[in-house]
DNA sequence: CTCGTCAAATAGTACG
DNA sequence: CGTACTATTTGACGAG
């Protein structure tokens, strides 16, 4: 799972067998079968591309991610693929390039969450700790008896714009 | 075209 | 080894 991280790269390893520079020829003896004709009621096996077909269709795609139709057509004819065939390739392509590079922003985010959470935690126990170094309720002296008094028990008065008392005894 | 999904082919793994 | 299961990859297609 997630063995590469960097989407659209080209497998490392390509060399087995010859792959002769650029725009090739398939041909594997052995093979194809490529025709899907249902003779009599065939399941009929499912198409898988060579190596060959496999390089020169991630070449084209590297260059390209989307194919006019007179690329495609090229490019199916080189391959000895239908077009449709090619067009789908690219299709499935395109959504799971789309899909890795999805699944990469997801685990970057979730990083990210990480950390910020992890910053938020060191604040909040920052803060839990500058509240503990004050001794209480801020305060403010009496204006009639010069004692200090809770700040949270005065207020102003609307008139003479003085600081009285609400509510409790001086 | 994308998206979601199916299913065949293949890779990986556990076990006698 | 072989063989039985599970997981992953990938060609194909229908819906929207």
């Amino acid at each position: 799972m997630m063995r590469e991280l960097d989407i659209n790269q080209i497998p490392s390893n390509i060399n087995e067998e010859e792959i002769s520079m650029e725009e090739e020829e398939e041909e594997e003896s052995s093979n194809n079968n490529n025709n899907n004709d249902n003779i009599n009621g065939a399941p009929r096996k499912k198409l898988r591309l060579t190596k060959q077909q496999s390089f020169l269709l991630e070449e084209s795609f590297r260059q390209n991610h989307t194919l006019n139709p007179k690329q495609k057509e090229a490019l199916a004819m080189q391959l000895k693929l239908k077009a449709r065939q090619v067009e789908v390739w690219f299709q499935n392509r395109r959504a799971r390039s789309k899909l890795k590079q999805t699944e990469m922003e997801c685990e970057y985010l979730k990083r990210w969450f990480g950390s910020l959470s992890e910053q938020n935690q060191r604040l909040k126990k920052e803060v839990e700790e500058l509240r503990a170094m004050k001794v209480g309720p801020p305060t403010v002296l009496s204006p009639h008896s010069c004692h200090p008094l809770p700040a949270s028990t005065l207020t102003m008065c609307p008139h003479c714009e003085r600081v009285t008392r609400t509510n409790v005894r001086d």
